[in-house]
DNA sequence: GACACATCTGAACATATGTTCATGTTTGAT
DNA sequence: ATCAAACATGAACATATGTTCAGATGTGTC
């Protein structure tokens, strides 16, 4: 057939094999979809504003609408999706609700994105 | 008129300092458009697989293909989106294309992330 | 040159995403 | 109880995204 010198991407044992060493570092379907549903959310410029603004202070939505230049509404539909994956939490204070980073992986993320970023590794796909 | 005792959304002039200060922790709109880019491309479970696979070793394209379970142009084209921010890099050799990552600003986005899905600090919104 | 292979690319399609608008809730003040 | 403020939520819309399909490029072999 077609398979006895150089078969179809590489030869046929080694190809086998890099494939399945490869396929030994790859986490679960399901933690992999969490990790990119998780990136995802990071991947939105208002939401990444949200989250360097939270490096600093808690802030309330009111407040953060404000500083995005974004209305009240758009801010809570963010918000909401940055706690479904747990990147902030809020607590109530009367009328108020205030919000915060959830825990330390986020800054590490925001922060090694940024050093990514400024090492002038990206090319600028911007209009 | 209405912003005597409580004015809209608390005080008008801590608020206004709070803005402010969390003002100063934002990068610039180019930084924030390419963090929020870099993150937007790592939001996607193909790319997320491809990115995990390369941590092992260098792979082509074919062989990529065959690990994702998806067509070579559909891993192509992932590729290509990877390489706009480059998260990943590649050599040709031949008729075949060699990608691996590009820095290990990656490997650490990537642990950080799956630490963060592993402390079940994520809410399934999957089906 | 002719051919097959590995990869890349553009167009097109179905689906996902983010904002706006209108409407609910809940809380605090009068 | 009534009203307004601070948030939350649902529907709807325009736009972005990822895959498939068809075709193009470049490379090695005969």
């Amino acid at each position: 057939m077609n398979r006895n010198t150089s078969d179809v991407c590489e030869v046929y044992y080694v190809d086998e094999k890099h494939v399945e060493k490869a396929r030994k570092a790859l986490s679960t379907d399901r933690e992999i979809l969490a990790v990119a549903e998780t990136f995802r959310n990071l991947g939105d410029p208002t939401r990444v504003k949200i989250l360097q603004a939270l490096t600093v202070e808690e802030l309330c939505v009111c407040d953060l609408a404000k500083l995005l230049g974004v209305s009240e509404s758009a801010t809570s539909h963010q918000l909401r999706v940055l706690r479904s994956q747990r990147l902030v939490r809020f607590r109530k204070e009367g009328k108020m609700a205030y919000y915060s980073l959830d825990d330390e992986h986020v800054v590490t993320l925001m922060g090694e994105a940024l050093r990514h970023v400024r090492e002038g590794n990206v090319r600028e796909g911007v209009a």
